[in-house]
DNA sequence: TAATCTATGTAACATTTATTACAAAGTCTA
DNA sequence: TAGACTTTGTAATAAATGTTACATAGATTA
């Protein structure tokens, strides 16, 4: 089962060799909705590759203010990681399941022999940065140019894609901590988009109409 | 003159082979300070490296509203062109000369045979995106937690590092541009800088004490 | 079902940032 | 040097966001 998924998830993206390579040494781990697969200053010495589920990626500051910088999806991997394990450097972000998940973890030694010798792993590598970096792009005109109830319907809407949902099943205060800002402000602006028939309300359930 | 300057910034980068090759195909431009080097939407064909002098990276949104993301000191490339360059899209950024500056235009296709068949170029563009990556969390933890008195201090303290000076010179609509506020918000918190003897102002000049 | 806990609603107020308007100081040029 | 222009200072006010405090509604448990 595990390693079909590898199968499944990856041979569009990898070469055969290097999918049964994968196979091979790729360490298959799973992890409930809000485990957290990776924290600040953890040092990494493996690659996650995303085969279900979705993760967010946090940033936290010095006093402990978190900020969603953006989404994983199945088949993507987190260039963060990548970056602190060729400079085996600590994490500076957090990756948490936003629902259950599971990876195929690389250790670091593959992967850095994969980056000279396989050019599809390359190409993966260099996609990802791509993306990573349109996603980086993204966060910043967010917090840079929108106000708050702009983000916080667009965060919604983000939200109802990542869940195939359009009602969500979510607290104020999360969307708070998410978005950096107070559980009060959240509210305020919630009952706002409610009475502008843009969502509808209810204790833990959000539904975007 | 042009290919000594090639040779001196980058031998300790590239292997001998490739910095032979920069110098037969690289094409060096240079520009003046507040020249655009890039401009958003624009269509890239030649990663940049630069060679003598400061650029600036800025973020621009739909209403025209500017956002400083980082500098890039010379040694060093601008990894959004990478990524807009593999992936032959438009430039999704502007890059302002900040002091005047001389780059080598490298065309794409050298760059896509050297990422395949030489690893020290390989090496290079691994550090380019992880450094940048840094400085994009960096532009995010200061727009997202910090306040904006903080961040124009930051920024002064920045500027003077990059020009190697104490002595700035620079208008407060400049700045207030690059942080994306109001030149009046600018100017009171530069007094209020001023009066906790942090900076001395005058026109069109700012000592960082 | 009563007591308790959790999530949400909302008012009142503080702070930060944005906007408008205008004065004054410094620089440049006819 | 007079006038024009650019840059900076600052007041008054508005808008957005943050904070504190408390009420109420819904869920859970003894």
């Amino acid at each position: 089962m595990t390693t079909t998924m590898i199968q499944e998830k990856f041979n569009h993206i990898f070469d055969s060799n290097l999918i049964e390579e994968i196979k091979k040494v790729g360490n298959i781990r799973t992890f409930k909705k809000d485990d957290i697969i990776i924290d600040i200053n953890q040092p990494l010495n493996h690659i996650p590759l995303l085969l279900e589920g979705n993760i967010k990626i946090l940033r936290e500051d010095a006093e402990g203010n978190e900020l969603l910088i953006y989404f994983l999806e199945a088949g993507e991997t987190c260039t963060m990681s990548l970056t602190c394990c060729m400079g085996t450097t600590k994490s500076k972000i957090r990756a948490v399941a936003e629902k259950d998940s599971s990876l195929v973890m690389i250790p670091v030694l593959n992967m850095q022999k994969w980056f000279n010798n396989n050019e599809s792993w390359r190409n993966f590598i260099l996609e990802s940065y791509q993306t990573r970096f349109d996603e980086m792009l993204d966060a910043i005109d967010s917090i840079a140019f929108m106000k708050m109830d702009e983000r916080l319907y667009k965060y919604l809407i983000n939200k109802t894609k990542l869940h195939d949902s359009k009602t969500l099943h979510i607290k104020h205060q999360d969307i708070s901590e998410d978005l950096h800002t107070s559980r009060v402000v959240i509210s305020r602006l919630l009952k706002q988009l409610e009475n502008e028939h843009k969502i509808k309300l209810s204790r833990n359930k959000i539904q975007v109409l």
